[in-house]
DNA sequence: GCGGTTTACTAAATTCGTTTAGTAAAAGCC
DNA sequence: GGCTTTTACTAAACGAATTTAGTAAACCGC
């Protein structure tokens, strides 16, 4: 029904590659016949159709985005400023969600490649196997965001996670605290294990002490997972005075259990998250955090697949850290009274909501 | 690079008519002809060009949602539905932010149009004008969703707004309010009208009282605004003791701005949100909420988009109201001291975060 | 007025899968 | 054995744009 080159041609008296090329650019034309193509395809209110160009030049001016779950605000936020990067090039964004599972990653790394997609940004919250890395890797143009793929042959972009965990740490010890949880994902992930260091790091240092303990409990990024989490850590009766949480959707599981045992924060127990995507500084306590850029790591990710220079070779062994931030707020205190506070509130679970 | 029909087709020593036609199940051949053509799929690796099908059938098997902001918590969530509804049905979604510019709209659905999109989900926070409505009305298939786009060839599936200003009326008024702001988008919005009514139809059915007052503060719904729309309503001096907002987002900036006034919710406003589609329970006071079914509200569109019948003339009326619920939490008390209370602190700025 | 260059285009191939209309050969039937 | 039917396919068109290799005509220089 729409119009086609084909049409425009008839309409304008010429033939389809005179208009085509016109219309890119790839031929200088006559005032009279440049006006005549245009005079045309106003006439007949003419769009190229993008399959047809797609199929033509082998790419899909389309860039995918794949995470974990489009619910999570922190890739809310990171698909966001994907889009926007992607419109302001004339781009579409492609969005799938993989809920984790190594089956839909690769099935949907096998889509992009399919659908020859200008550019792949791939976050997950696994550790993933030599498949995915291999998918990856055989992307003409991806960048992985958030979480490293070992042995994936792609540029990545993460926040400073030792950076981060040591901001916690050094936070935490300042207030006196030396025996925290870090609660995070899959203890084999490269975000876990550079958090517990940094958490480490930045015990030590700031308390002088030689060792500080950072006992790890794993699970899943999401609410759930953190209320597992959280009920772990508790019944396992250990002597940590302050949590520090892989994300925003831990805490909030972290929070409602540690309320429903009738623990306050931060009197009780002190509590950091790392990242920032929610509104934190409403909570109660206003939850004190380890802040990721997500903005600029979707920024950055669209740069690199855009405008990155892919002839390069060694792209792909590039790694950018983004600098994060601490924003301290109500959720840590002195950890002087946790200990007793918590045996005596054992029994007596919180009554709010 | 990749293998293609006519390879596969030279490869099993057939035609590629006959390929394709077997793959697509139009064509029963002999079991061994069967096993070559698998045969020689499975060895080159063989996965069909979407964009020549495409380009071939004119259809993209691509779902296209259109939302103001991705970020935001509740398209976020609808957003997650529709992915899923839609790789369910082995179909691709796209996504496109309009940041509520009539402008972006428009492209967008320009662009939907071109790419043969099989489905789109349309929402917007403005009023949008005839431009859209008749680009909605020329998409073979569209739904609208959230807010109404007056005009528009389309089915419409809402949250019963109605209800929810109801619920939310009624709620204030057992409380005892009877003055009472809605802070919402748009006042020439569906949603801003019935929200409104539906608040003043609560407040008089629970009160009893003839007449309800109801002032209500349009702006955009974002932060920003809510902070914009609580300061104005601040500054008037008015005698509400309550605020009603329109979404989660809205209730941020007005609890921010409450907060830096030093106004105590509930003891100096009540507040209710309309939406809940953030962690309104763990915030301080838990806010009490008229939630929204964002996630059904993205199940049926999808469901409507793909198994609806588009060739009963009579879609394109069909208006849903899908229910919503109230959940009591702690943001809302007994307005008696308010005004006093406001009063006595208004130069005594919030000293917290 | 002839060779060379420039201008203004165009024919046809290419991208790849789908589909319609059909054909050659085998099988079935009397 | 000849006619019809079935089986097992295939040729070619189609979707719509891009692009390479080219051509016809005009113009230039001498």
């Amino acid at each position: 029904m729409p119009a086609s080159l084909k049409d425009v041609a008839r309409e304008a008296g010429l033939s389809p590659a005179a208009v085509s090329r016109h219309l890119n650019g790839s031929l200088e034309l006559p005032e009279e016949t440049r006006e005549r193509i245009e005079a045309a395809v106003r006439r007949l209110g003419y769009r190229p159709n993008p399959h047809a160009r797609r199929l033509s030049l082998g790419r899909s001016d389309t860039i995918t985005l794949i995470v974990p779950d489009i619910a999570n605000p922190f890739f809310a936020t990171l698909a966001a400023t994907v889009e926007r990067a992607a419109s302001e090039r004339g781009m579409i964004m492609q969005l799938h969600a993989t809920s984790n599972l190594e089956e839909r990653e690769l099935a949907v790394l096998e889509l992009a490649a399919d659908n020859r997609s200008d550019g792949v940004v791939f976050c997950t919250n696994r550790k993933p196997g030599r498949d995915v890395a291999d998918a990856i890797g055989t992307l003409p143009r991806a960048v992985i965001v958030d979480e490293a793929v070992p042995g994936a042959q792609a540029p990545q972009i993460f926040a400073d996670n030792e950076q981060g965990g040591y901001l916690a740490g050094r936070h935490l010890a300042r207030w006196g605290h030396s025996q925290v949880a870090y609660l995070g994902g899959d203890p084999a992930l490269m975000s876990t294990r550079l958090r517990a260091e940094g958490l480490e790091r930045g015990l030590r240092e700031a308390s002088g002490a030689v060792e500080a303990a950072v006992h790890v409990f794993s699970g899943r990024h999401d609410v759930a997972s953190g209320r597992a989490l959280a009920a772990e850590l508790l019944d396992a009766n250990g002597s940590e005075t302050a949590i520090f949480v892989g994300s925003d959707e831990l805490a909030i599981g972290v929070i409602e259990t540690l309320r429903e045992r009738g623990i306050r924060i931060p009197q009780d127990m002190s509590l950091v998250s790392f990242d920032g995507a929610r509104a934190l500084h409403l909570y109660d306590p206003p939850i004190t955090v380890v802040r990721q850029p997500a903005r600029r790591l979707g920024e950055r990710a669209v740069e690199l697949l855009l405008d990155g220079d892919w002839d390069d070779r060694t792209l792909p062994d590039l790694v950018e850290y983004l600098p994060v931030e601490l924003v301290e707020r109500a959720s840590v205190a002195a950890p002087s009274t946790a200990r007793k506070a918590r045996a005596e509130n054992a029994y007596q679970p919180y009554r709010g909501d």
